[in-house]
Parts: C-alpha cells; sequence; structure tokens
RNA sequence: GGAAAGAUGGCAGAGUGGUCGAAUGCGGCGGUCUUGAAAACCGUUGAUCUUCACGGGUCCGGGGGUUCGAAUCCCUCUCUUUCCGCCA
C-alpha cells in the first residue's frame, strides 16, 4: 500500500496517475489525508499527556527514597487525572491508526508513466509477436481431446479425486509435467536465480503481506482448523521471507526462484474458457522473485522479462508480449507485463506468465526495507515477480501446436528432461 | 496426543518494580598501529511515530490487568524448544 506520508506530500500526483487505473481517488485521498493529521492531533495530546505522568512518576520515586511520604501521596493524586486522559486518548488513537490503514488499504498502487492508457484487455499494448505460428492443413484437435487420445492428462480421473479443476497427469503426461519443472527450475539457476522450496500452506499475515488478504479472502483455499491458506502462487511464501527484514545496501539484488504447485478456487469462472488445461484449482508454477533498490527495479523488470522470453523461445512457441494497460492491471502492481502463447486448436491466445514490478506497494505491507548507506536511514524495497512459467497452458499449447500424424512433437530444449521427443 | 521449559537488540545472553532502550560478548561500521593484512587497542552501532529544530512518545512474543511507576508481578492467547507416544 501506499505510505500516508507519500499521499500528503503528493496528493494532485496520486489522484491523477490513479485515473489511468480508473480508480476514482479524490474522495479517499481527502480523508486518508483528514485521518493522517487526526492521528497526528491525537498522538501529540497523548505524547504530551504520557511525559507529564512519567516526570510525576519520577518525582514520586524520588520523593519516596529521600522519606517524603506525604508528598509523595499529594502527587499521586495528580496522575488520577492525567491516567483518565490518556486511557480515553490511547483508544482514540488505536482507532485513528486503524481508520486510517482501513482507508489506505483500499488505494492501489500507482501505475507506471509507461502504462498504456485503456480499460480492457483489447487496450493492452502488444510491445512483441515472435515464433513461427503454427499451421494446419486439417482442423486442429484441442488438447483435452489430445489428452484422451495418449492418456496423459485424465480429467475424469481427477473429477472422482478431487473434482473439477483438478486433472492427473499421467505416464508421458506426467513425466512433461517434471520436465517443464526442472527445464524451468534450471533456467532459473543459470540465470543467477538461487531455489528456494517453501511451503506451501501460509498463516495469515503472511497472505496480507503480498496483499491476497483481506481482498482476495475468497481465491485462496483455506484450512479452518489451523488458519492457514493454500498458497494461489509461490509469491506468497517467497516474498514473504523478506516479511519484516532491514537489508543492506549491498545484499541487492534479491534473486529467488521456486517450484510450488498453486491452488485458486477460481469462484465466478465458467464458461468455455475453462476446458481442459486453461484453468485448474490446482497448478505447477516456477515463480522467480525479486527484491530490489528502488533505482534498479526497473532494470530488474526487463531481465525478468528477457528471461521469460528465452524459455517460450526455447520451446518454440509462438508468444506475445503485452504491456497490461491501467484497466486490466492488478491493484497492487505499477507495471506488469503479460506473456501469452498460441494455442493452435483454439485459435486463441493464453496467458502463461505475468511479470510486475510492485515498487514498494507490498514492501510497506511487508515492513520490507532497508538501510541507506549515504542516509542512515531506512527506506522501503522495491519487489517483482514472475512466472517462470506456469504450466498448464504451456503443456496446452505444446500439444496442441506440436501435434502431428505420428504424435505429439517435444521440442528439442525438453528432450534431455523428458527423455523422449514424441507422445504417441 | 501427553509432559516440561521458554519467548529480551543482527546473533548470543544478563536483568533487584523506580535513574533500563536495556549490562556483557560476538558481529557490523569508523579510527590508531602496519608497506598491506591479521592481531591488539580506541570509538561507534536497534526500530518506529511526531517536530523546521530542540525535544517528546512507543516498542523486551501478542492482548489485558495490578501500580504513582512494569522487561521485572498477575491473567490470557500465540508461537518455539525438549522429552514421551505415533509416524513419512
Amino acid at each position: 500500500m501506499l505510505t500516508a506520508k507519500f499521499i500528503q506530500e503528493n496528493k494532485e500526483f496520486v489522484i491523477e496517475r490513479l485515473l489511468v487505473k480508473f480508480f476514482k481517488a479524490e474522495e479517499i485521498i481527502t480523508k486518508v489525508i483528514e485521518q493522517d493529521n487526526y492521528r497526528k492531533e491525537i498522538q501529540t495530546k497523548l505524547d504530551v499527556n504520557l511525559t507529564q505522568q512519567n516526570s510525576i512518576a519520577k518525582e514520586i520515586g524520588l520523593l519516596f527514597q529521600t522519606g517524603k511520604i506525604d508528598e509523595a501521596n499529594k502527587a499521586k493524586e495528580k496522575t488520577a487525572i492525567l491516567k483518565e486522559e490518556s486511557k480515553e486518548l490511547s483508544v482514540q488513537f488505536t482507532k485513528a491508526e486503524k481508520d486510517l490503514q482501513d482507508l489506505l488499504v483500499q488505494i492501489p498502487n500507482l501505475p507506471h508513466e509507461s502504462v498504456p492508457h485503456g480499460k480492457t484487455t483489447e487496450e493492452n499494448l502488444c510491445i512483441k509477436e515472435n515464433g513461427t505460428m503454427p499451421v494446419f492443413t486439417y482442423e486442429a484437435i484441442p488438447h483435452w481431446e489430445l489428452a484422451k487420445k495418449y492418456d496423459i492428462i485424465d480429467f475424469e480421473l481427477g473429477n472422482k479425486l478431487t473434482g473439477a479443476g483438478f486433472p492427473v497427469y499421467k505416464g508421458k503426461g506426467a513425466k512433461l509435467q517434471r520436465a517443464l519443472i526442472n527445464f524451468f527450475l534450471d533456467e532459473a539457476e543459470q540465470a543467477g536465480y538461487a531455489e528456494v522450496q517453501p511451503p506451501i500452506l501460509v498463516n495469515a499475515d503472511s497472505g496480507f503481506g503480498t496483499g491476497q488478504l483481506p481482498d482476495k479472502e475468497g481465491q485462496m483455499y483455506h484450512c479452518g482448523i489451523d488458519n492457514l491458506y493454500l498458497i494461489p502462487t509461490a509469491e506468497v511464501p517467497v516474498t514473504n521471507i523478506y516479511r519484516d527484514v532491514i537489508l543492506n545496501t549491498s545484499t541487492f539484488s534479491i534473486k529467488n526462484c521456486a517450484y510450488t504447485p498453486c491452488f485458486r478456487r477460481e469462484a465466478g469462472s465458467y464458461g468455455s474458457d475453462v476446458r481442459g488445461l486453461n484453468r485448474l484449482h490446482q497448478f505447477d508454477k516456477v515463480e522467480i522473485v525479486r527484491v530490489e533498490h528502488p533505482a534498479n527495479s526497473y532494470t530488474a523488470l526487463e531481465e525478468m522479462v528477457k528471461h521469460v522470453e528465452g524459455l517460450l523461445h526455447k520451446l518454440e512457441l509462438p508468444y506475445r508480449i503485452l504491456r497490461l494497460c491501467g484497466g486490466d492491471m492488478s491493484f497492487t502492481s505499477a507495471l506488469t507485463y503479460d506473456f501469452e502463447v498460441f494455442s493452435a486448436a483454439q485459435k486463441r491466445w493464453l496467458e502463461v506468465s505475468s511479470v510486475s514490478n510492485f515498487e514498494s506497494y507490498q514492501s510497506n505491507r511487508l515492513k520490507l526495507r532497508f538501510k541507506d548507506e549515504k542516509t542512515k536511514k531506512t527506506q522501503l524495497a522495491h519487489t517483482l515477480n514472475g512466472s517462470a512459467l506456469a504450466l498448464p497452458r504451456i503443456v496446452a499449447s505444446l500439444l496442441e501446436n506440436n501435434q502431428t500424424a505420428e504424435g505429439i512433437k517435444i521440442p528439442k530444449a525438453l528432450q534431455k528432461y523428458t527423455g523422449f521427443d514424441i507422445i504417441k
């Protein structure tokens, strides 16, 4: 979230920038400023009161030590009123802080200046399209039929075990999953990302840190007995590694990668675009996460984009890169690039990665800071993350685009991981 | 699941209800010495809110209470560790 201080100092700028996200901020910004001023006012009153109490308490201590019991008892009476007042003030202060917090979490992150204006997915800016589009002399078969034909993914079996959106990968299908995970992890490692294997259940503090809570509570699976959440992305546990941490400037850049299954309730999604692998409740993903000095975060973002692009290139999939417009961006992001691969049978682009710079928006919630060596002051770091990559739609696209009369061809880069070059 | 112990600054670890934001050690930073380094020695070193500043407030796991005054006493919650049981 944004800090009250930043809003105080950049009121007009904040309002203007948020319009790019179609967020009318004028009213809430005014409230934030009022609330912040009120908070300060209460705090000042409380401070003065406590100062008085402290000094009287010290006096009493001295009086007792010097044996002036009567005077001490007299002084005690003075504190009664002060105590009463401070109790009242501190209740007000706690409420004032909470009310301010409640306002701040409602304000989205400011979009970067390069974010295109626009409201819908059609207005995202395609900055690159690359790779050869698949050509078929016959009607290409959709991946859910291919999966059945070669018996590599069993959707019905998943229904039996769990429910819709939990497929069972079998034989070469399972091997393909494992191959992709290893391929993505190896590539990330080569690019300097240190692998971590985090828990896939997290507590509420972690959920709040990266912004899933409180707003997106309904999107996560919740284990009520232990009050833990199944992660919707590795971003949550990996970024939260750095919650409540003060870094040294020298520790930048922090680069982590992690493979985890991801769980999403996807409440409210329906229709033909959820068929097959297009939208699952459980899927596998390799995530890259970075913590950066504010001055370097956009360079880091470009590096991440290059990395993801390299993966798609090696997988020989036709892809395009979109810079999301204000209306399509997430609440917490300052700049997001989406990667889509073309899928031959569905004849549409499928999102396989989303790479974002959150600037200090997550850091402020996470209390992730660093000590500036020159000013000796702590300031918020920048966080970034991106999928590199999410598996299901990659698999969908591989199956559909690489189908031949003989079987499904495996791209060269993947063959040493699969151990086979065709699924038949 | 049963039993016990514990939670203090980056880490380790003291702490009598009053002068404790907190000893000490390690680590970090700066310096002296040195051709350089190490060692030794000296100094310095928490976070946060508020204020132009001086200053002031808050924080010893979270919350509540007792008291003029709480790291220290009481209640409660959470978490951690150890032992036993079960077990990948």
